[in-house]
Parts: structure tokens; C-alpha cells; sequence
DNA sequence: GTGACGTATAAGTCTGACTTTTTGTTCCCG
DNA sequence: CGGGAACAAAAAGTCAGACTTATACGTCAC
């Protein structure tokens, strides 16, 4: 799923960041780039690499004669898929998976009504396909076959809008979706309205009626972020 | 504006992220470091910091006996702003202009929404006297100070939706809107029906009117994005 | 043709010395 | 007693060179 840790500094990366993003190291926090290479037992060099990517991140900001400091949570970059992902590990993840899913209310409903317009006869396929394995897996506890099909049923439509924007948030969602599953309590079968209107979807979008994939998939992420708030209780 | 090249590798990155998302160097093209190093006259170790920053925006991969090779531009992570103002900088401008905008069309008006539930009484008034400012501009080809208010007013908008992932998308509008007043043809003052929008927006949040808000704002940005569709015909 | 083996290659890592910037202190003068 | 200039220390930044490691590719035997 994820890269694990790729060579030295990406191991640094693996424990450093997710413990910056938990806020374990409050803004404005000074580290030096000298006692962490010590207390992870890399070199200088491999160590200066990691705090470059946690620059790129805007997770940090390194100043001559003052340290490597922790940049508050509102400069970081957000949509940087490895920070989602630390994030989502961390324990403000109930916050996290709500402000994702309030940006998939945002876009995705906009997605599909233009994945309506520009899908292909092969993605239309696909999707169907999709939607017809959700159904598959809809009932007696397979919900990991239904999370595979639900997946891809986004990330297809996302890309089936022709905007790379929206494409590039099939990862997102893929993260959002993966974690409803697994850290929620789930164990019950998906919502049935739920797999109903993924099947609309691929309907609509293969007839070509924007406004209808559109209202459809809107009446999807509200739900989950409906299905969100009864889990976790917050205003 | 932006963060002007700070330190070697910084400098280095400057010269080598626009070219890569220019496409002057096409897909599984690739780069040796070594080469890079003498190429830009720097040491190897900054030549390898500057690439790990590439690779955590996923615009290149670095593999042993290999070497650093172009990643398709399918999986860039187009939300790092420092990648967005690379390719707002390139030749498929137009194009990278209308895909943030279409983000825009998705975002800002649930964006809208939230905010005129959520905003403080001291973001209203921020948010009337930006839209105030853009009428005191909107006459007279004094289009940077329209420019100045308008990327606060959305900025603020953003921020009041009290989503960290809508608010995150501040930076992205402010580079459209920077974007459209410089390197569009934009000689003319703005639209005055937009002028009245913002104004009207201003108003339906400070009222609490979320529905009202939201579908001014679509039509702010819907606008927007048929402004660019004339200026650069495109399917 | 297929498999194992060896080799060349380029990234990865480490070390140590040196440079540069910046902060904070000290000290002198008004 | 206050303010500014000179100074010193601290941390990141830069560089050069040696060494290690993984791995793609070619070779050779079968």
C-alpha cells in the first residue's frame, strides 16, 4: 500500500513525521539536526536528508544558529498523501477522517457529474464491474472484498472526470476509505442504501446524466459523513 | 511571495523542479546524480538533498544501480503548492489554470456554506470590508489592489469554512487569481457582476444564509471558470 | 532458451574538516 | 543608564573522499 521506508532516511521518516504530526513536538519546538542523527543513529548526512523532506512538507523550517523548528499545524501540507497518512495513523484521526470527508462532499459529487460527461465505454465497464462486486460483498461480512471494489469505484470515477485534480484525490479517498473499515467500529455489513447507490451511479454515468450521477453521488459521502458523526460524536 | 531558492539545494530546485513538470525531461528519463552535481556545480550531498525533495513530491524515483527517473506526471503530487507555481510558471499554463479552477468550482462554494455557519463575527467583517475594498478597485485599471482583496476575500472564506483541508486551498487561489491578473489578457476592469457577487456573499455569510452563500459563490467561480474557457478555447 | 553466476555501476552511507550565517552578549561611548 | 557596534559562539550549510550495498545486465555453461 504505502512505501516503506525506502533506505535510511526514509526509516528516519517513518518515526520522525508521524511523531511531528501527532504533535508530540509542539510548534515551535527547536530540534538539532546533530542530536537527532545521534539518537537515530544515522549519519549527519542521512539525517539532513529527512529534515529536507519534512522542509518540502512544510512540517518544519531549518534556520542557521537556530535548529530544525516545528512549523504550526495550519502550514503543513495537508494534501502531501505520506502526511495523510501520518496523520490518519495518529490520534487525532477521527478529526482527520472527518475534514477528508468533508472534502470528498466537496469534490466528488462535482467529479462524477463530469465523469457523466468524459467517462470512456471501458471505464463505464469497469465501474460497473465495480459496482457489481460491492454488491457481491455487500452482505455476510466480506468487507474486505467490499472495500477493494469500493475503492476502485471511486478512484475510477475521480479519474474519469478528466480533471488531475480530482484524480490525484483517488489516493485520498482509497486512505479514508481503508480506515473507515479497518479503526471503525464496522463490523456489521455495509449500508444497503449505500451499495444501491453505487450501482445508480454507474448508471447514470454510463447514460450520461451528469445532474443524476451527480446528486447520487453527493447522497453517497453524505452519508458516510452522516455515518461519521454518529460513530464519533463531535460538532 | 514565494520562497526564493534558500540554500544550494534550494537553488538547485528551482532550476531542476520546472523543468522536470515542464516535461523537458519526459517520463522514465534518467538522471544521474553525479552528473546533476557537476551539471549545477554543487557537491554530491546537495545534489542528494535536493533529489530526496523530488522524490517526496513524487516527481521523481531513486533507485539503486539505476538512477533518478522521471515519474509520469500522473503521480506528481499536484497539490504541493511548490509544484503548482512550477507549472503555473511552464507552458501548459492554460491548462494547469482551468483543472485548479474546476478544484475551485468543487471547493469554494461548500466552502461558502460552511462559512456562514461557522464564521466569527471579526471573519464577517474582514470578509465586508475585502468585498468593500474590491468595489473601491473595481474602476479605474487599478487591478492590483482588486487582486489584493480578492485573494483575501476567498482566503478568508477558506479559512471560515473551519475545514484545515478547504483552508489549505488558500495558496492554490491565491496563485489563480495571481495567475489570471498577470498573465491573462486582463487590461479591462473586472466584472462588475462578480464585484456584486463577492458583496453579496459577504452578506449571506455574515447572515448565517448557508444555501445562499454557497450558490453565490458558484456562481463566482463558475463564472471564473467560463472566463478562462473564452480566453483560452479548449474542450 | 534458460538458468546461475559474476561484474560493473550508480546510489547509499559515513566521516571529518571547513564555511557561513545569525543570535546573543559584551563592552564602549553618549 | 541606555543604545549601538564589535565580537564570539552555535548551529546549519557545504564540500571532498572513501567505502558499502544493491541490482541490472551480460556471460557462460547446460
Amino acid at each position: 500500500m504505502s512505501t516503506p521506508g525506502r533506505g535510511l532516511h526514509g526509516r528516519v521518516l517513518e518515526s520522525l513525521g508521524p511523531a511531528i504530526t501527532a504533535g508530540e513536538y509542539p510548534p515551535g519546538s527547536v530540534l538539532r539536526t546533530d542530536e537527532l542523527a545521534q539518537r537515530f543513529e544515522v549519519s549527519r548526512s542521512v539525517m539532513r536528508e529527512a529534515v529536507r523532506v519534512l522542509e518540502s512538507m512544510h512540517l518544519v523550517e531549518s534556520r542557521r544558529r537556530v535548529g530544525v523548528t516545528v512549523r504550526p499545524a495550519n502550514e503543513w501540507n495537508v494534501y502531501d498523501p505520506q502526511v495523510i497518512r501520518w496523520r490518519l495513523a495518529g490520534a487525532d484521526r477521527p478529526r482527520q477522517l472527518r475534514s477528508l470527508t468533508v472534502l470528498r462532499c466537496a469534490v466528488e459529487p462535482v467529479a462524477a457529474g463530469l465523469a457523466a460527461k468524459h467517462a470512456t465505454a471501458e471505464q463505464c465497464a469497469e465501474l460497473t464491474e465495480c459496482a457489481l462486486g460491492m454488491v457481491a460483498n455487500s452482505r455476510g461480512h466480506k468487507l474486505e472484498g467490499y472495500l477493494v471494489h469500493d475503492v476502485a469505484f471511486h478512484r475510477i470515477v475521480l479519474n474519469a472526470s478528466g480533471n488531475e485534480m480530482f484524480a490525484r484525490l483517488g489516493d485520498v479517498v482509497a486512505e479514508v476509505l481503508a480506515g473507515r473499515t479497518h479503526h471503525q467500529v464496522m463490523f456489521e455489513d455495509p449500508d444497503p442504501a449505500a451499495v444501491t447507490l453505487h450501482v445508480q451511479v454507474a448508471e447514470a454515468i454510463r447514460g450520461g446524466d451528469a445532474v443524476r450521477a451527480e446528486e447520487l453521488t453527493r447522497e453517497i459521502v453524505v452519508g458516510a459523513l452522516q455515518e461519521l458523526d454518529v460513530l464519533s460524536p463531535e460538532a
